[in-house]
DNA sequence: CGAAGTCTTGACTAGACTCAAGTTGGGTGG
DNA sequence: CCACCCAACTTGAGTCTAGTCAAGACTTCG
């Protein structure tokens, strides 16, 4: 099996000079460290503890087998959804490399719902113990994960946001700025605001609570007027100020903002 | 001016036996207290700490005079909201006695969007430094602390799928399913299923991506239909397993789940 | 080259919005 | 004590955004 995905990825990096380096196993550590400055040995400490799983192909579970580990995307895409009773499927969120997949291990709880990968992916895992163990004598890394916690909680907030008062066009460009922070974060925004985002026009309406075919008349509408352009799983934003107007696009909700 | 409000939540109280003590003050030790089993030091601890404010009334800013304060919400109803720059107001969550307003402190950052009373309302503060420290010293009270983060979380990605994927009268179903849990652990559902929810159908609307007029005509049908009744303020479900079916309610996310 | 999934287009429907004009009810002041 | 006022609620009419259904075109990959 032919991984484009994987050597595109590699290859953009390099492009970004903010990123910290092109390996995978890096990611966590540049998305916590952008939270909350991290010192060296946490650095190091993060970064050794993580183990690589094989890669993951689109569509399947991403915690089923390990359910006590807390799990980072290292690379690809995911996703948590829910699955409604009237058959529909709802994606509540997207999982970006460096993000955490699941908080739950924070408070012991299972969480609701479910997580799945929507392309070729690679996970990083520790054990939920160890990883507790390991913030427990870093508190700048407890810090940074609980800024994590609470940057998923505003990305939900903010989805809240999209999906009761902003109408299709804008639920987009605010999804696709949305994804250009992200991915900026940890180096995965290459040259000319290309980005790696390969979902479906589905699974598109599926996030934004819109049709396939609404979605897909929508793209038209943006592609047409220069906003953007998508090509085999990847995203170029060609009017990044245009987009933000539409989208009402703040970016505070994903940066930690110290008190004054 | 006269407090109907007040005096009914009190009167409510006392015919549920579940709740421990009619006490707005008891209410954020019987909802922490829910989440995670307190010993009776750290339910006292936490009792003692609390300062009340006085009475706020309905459309006050409930953070802005104590920023650094973590606030419980003893009585009454609050929202946290956003305004947006097409003019528009999305309340993103409501907040119920027991509540903490905000868990900003967690992390050190200021929390994006507002926080304010919908009717009169009474909080109880610590200082965020004092209330830090009484986490540290009590690790259940520090694991129900994040639990109710966690619960937020959850409350928010409920929203995501009620916004996203459900129609008008499944949102409204959803939303007093809601209020119905979210209130009874607190011991304020009285006989008959009656809780207080003095929120306008505008503001119902803003929570659930509706216009006012369409949030209206959705209340009469579910009215007409024997579901549910509103008086000066108080629901009454008349129909709670009609009310649960219409929703799709599934109480899981408000309920922490131990690991298996 | 064929099959499956994805994207695109058209036609029609429906759920929800807007605008506008009442109605009701609680609170205030004369 | 009554009249007034304002906010909230209600109703109607017309419009529109988005959904559904259905069919056809394009890709990608084996």
């Amino acid at each position: 099996m032919p991984l484009p995905h994987e050597v595109q990825t590699i290859t953009t990096d390099v492009q970004r000079p903010a990123a910290a380096g092109t390996d995978p196993l890096d990611r966590p550590v540049v998305r916590l460290n952008h939270l909350t400055a991290l010192d060296e040995a946490e650095r190091v400490a993060l970064r050794r503890a993580l183990r690589r799983t094989p890669l993951l192909p689109p569509y399947v579970e991403l915690l089923r087998d390990a359910p006590r580990d807390v799990s980072f995307l290292l690379t690809g895409l995911a996703c948590r959804f829910r699955l409604l009773s009237n058959g529909r499927r709802q994606i509540t969120g997207f999982i970006v490399p460096g993000d955490i997949c699941d908080f739950g291990f924070l408070t012991g709880n299972q969480t609701l719902g479910q997580f799945m990968t929507l392309t070729n992916s690679v996970a990083g895992r520790v054990s939920a113990q160890a990883y507790l163990e390991l913030l427990e004598d870093n508190p700048r890394l407890m810090r940074a994960t609980l800024r994590a916690a609470a940057t998923e909680t505003a990305i939900a907030q903010e989805r809240v946001i999209t999906l009761g008062s902003r109408i299709a066009i804008e639920r987009v460009a605010h999804l696709l700025c949305e994804m250009w922070y992200r991915l900026d974060v940890v180096g995965l925004v290459s040259e000319g605001d290309t980005y790696e985002f390969a979902v479906t026009q589905a699974e598109m309406g599926e996030a934004l609570g819109l049709s396939t075919v609404h979605v897909n008349r929508t793209l038209q509408i943006m592609r047409k007027n220069g906003i953007f352009a998508m090509a085999g799983g990847k995203v170029t934003i060609t009017n990044l100020h245009r987009l933000h107007e539409l989208a009402g696009f703040d970016a505070a909700f994903l940066r930690p903002v110290e008190m004054g």
